[in-house]
DNA sequence: CTGAAAGCGCTTACAG
DNA sequence: CTGAAAGCGCTTACAG
């Protein structure tokens, strides 16, 4: 009896049916007459029961979901946030958010803490696991990954956008402006047990590779790799912008970084797109702000947010094959890689 | 025997004692001897055994503590994250993180599934709730929140920064540099049930008053407010700076806002701080990029973390009384509200 | 359609 | 110090 709290058998007496009666209408399970079912509603939302998540958990589902993420601060994963709270708003599931800090040791702690916890499913956004550890744990339990190039897994599903193809846009769209020394500005990250090249930055560099060998510029291909650090991001673009060969365009990895290239330009007294044409990657709301006015390449986070949170739930009432969606980016032109540029008249040009 | 997963039992039985005895050093109960708790020890490392947290919660403690917050987006709050984990990665705990999406029914809905989960305690993060609601909530378990100046609550916890203060040394720093004509941009939130006399913004707004008073310009003084959505922000500030008495400084409740206001400047062809002065709160990381340059009054989201976090666990340990922690603000002087500014010269001016 | 009973994996008095 | 037993609030075969 902790707190008093309503429990199945308080609404068995009040409908004067067996606590069984009850579950099943709980869990929508038939096998119960109208009219009783109509008492045993009556009585749960008159006496407010709610079940308890533990004694649940202790023979059935949890409802809880599992949402792993490295980086609670980074916009695009707010959006993705969004679309799976959309899904989830109409269903008795409940988001159990875990934020792994970019630590990969943390992000194994946080899956066992999820175990432990008994989740129905989880979503893992740009996960640091190995493909090991990954069909390990979806043998345990349904598994939706993002950011994780791998359309052949057949244990968990995937959700991702078109790194390649994000990459391509973006220096096709350079290239059209009349650049030819078109560098990237991409990131590395601890070693890790996840093969880089599952990795959306990994494929977007491949993306930048293919555009620049098709557009005749391979000799001007070249990718700097700098950790998410404010610092080592102002070291690689300072050097970069300094030495002989500096580019006249800069494809960034994501916008984050775009917006430190931004800084930094800014700080150097470079004009932006004149000096420096500049193409980000997310197309994160700040983008839009005229002191960014950053071209970016857009995906869409509530839509892949949402498709990831349906793509579980199908898992978890029953599909077994694995389901891969991959979804089209779509370059948003601004002022930062464009004379005069607006979003309107950019069509245009 | 679900998915074969160790149990008590089994540790019981490799160490050849009692389920009881195992569950005594799981919770460092005492009443062990230090052979047996040894080689309990020793059992429970060997089989990697972690305790179910339902069958934990059925009887005691889950370990599971609520964070409920807004807006994932706000990179303040993500530092508030920080703090928090900070604290909590060398104990048991394991944070619960909702979000709210600035929806107070769902803020409701959320407190629900976190009391129907048994977490053993939860910080709540600029809550929309009210007072009754609130000490409702705290009879049933530890509450921190944040951003509810409630210093007299009794049955709960709060962090705050001096948002009072922290209002008036913004203004006191616009007028130090000769600006009367000082505005502040404010939010508005939907009816909600909470007195918005606790919130901080509110606190601002009357640190900018008092400022303005002791300054001898309450005649200038003008507080305009827009829900936090870009459009209306856009709407609010255009009007603003059209407007006869347009201000020379505008004084911002959130970065967020600023940053729009930056924009419309931009876009209007003003520059920033020659014709208008801008100070933004909370200091998030973007206020240091040169394109923002923005002014802006510090609160340390990750030490709020920190304390908010310390306060519920001393609370989950016994302490009956409420503890209210009143941190001080400081400004982050920059290029937004101050000609040739840096932050190492500013001091000096 | 309906309900009595077993059992999930722990914790907690309690007896030895 | 040690362990047998009751019980937390549900779900799940199973019998009627």
């Amino acid at each position: 009896m902790k707190n008093g709290r309503t429990t199945i058998r308080d609404v068995a007496k009040d409908a004067e049916v067996s606590i069984a009666a009850v579950s099943k209408v709980l869990r929508k399970a038939g096998g119960i007459s109208d009219p009783t079912r109509q008492r045993i509603e009556a009585s749960i939302a008159k006496l407010n029961y709610r079940p308890l998540i533990s004694a649940r958990g202790m023979r059935g589902q949890t409802y809880n979901l599992g949402i792993v993420l490295s980086d609670i601060a980074n916009p695009f994963f707010s959006e993705i946030l969004v679309g799976i709270h959309a899904v989830l708003d109409n269903t008795p599931y409940q988001p159990l958010l875990g934020v792994t800090m970019g630590k990969a040791a943390r992000e194994q702690a946080l899956i066992n803490a999820m175990v432990d916890r008994q989740v129905d499913g989880v979503i893992l956004i740009a996960p640091h696991l190995g493909e090991r550890s990954l069909s390990g744990l979806s043998r345990q339990m349904p598994i939706v990954t993002f950011g994780y190039h791998k359309p052949d897994a057949d244990t968990f599903d995937t959700v991702n956008i078109e790194d390649v193809m994000g990459g391509e846009i973006a220096v096709d769209h350079l290239v059209a402006g009349g650049h030819r020394n078109i560098m990237m500005l991409s990131s590395i990250a601890e070693p890790e047990e996840r093969p880089r090249e599952l990795t959306g930055t990994y494929q977007r560099e491949q993306g930048y590779h293919n555009a620049m060998k098709r557009a005749g510029l391979e000799q001007y291909a070249r990718v700097v790799r700098a950790r998410p650090d404010p610092d080592e991001i102002g070291r690689q673009v300072r050097t970069l912008l300094a030495g002989e060969n500096r580019p006249t365009a800069l494809f960034c990895w994501a916008d984050f970084y775009a917006f430190h290239v931004l800084s930094i330009a800014k700080d150097l007294g470079m004009e932006i797109p004149r000096d420096l044409a500049v193409v980000g990657f997310d197309n994160t709301p700040s983008c839009r702000l005229k002191q960014n006015d950053l071209s970016s390449v857009d995906q869409s986070g509530a839509v892949l947010g949402e498709r990831a949170a349906k793509a579980l739930i199908e898992r978890i009432n029953g599909r077994k094959q694995a389901a891969h969606t991959l979804l089209l980016p779509r370059l948003a032109v601004r002022g930062s890689s464009q004379i005069e540029a607006t979003e309107h008249d950019a069509a245009g040009t």
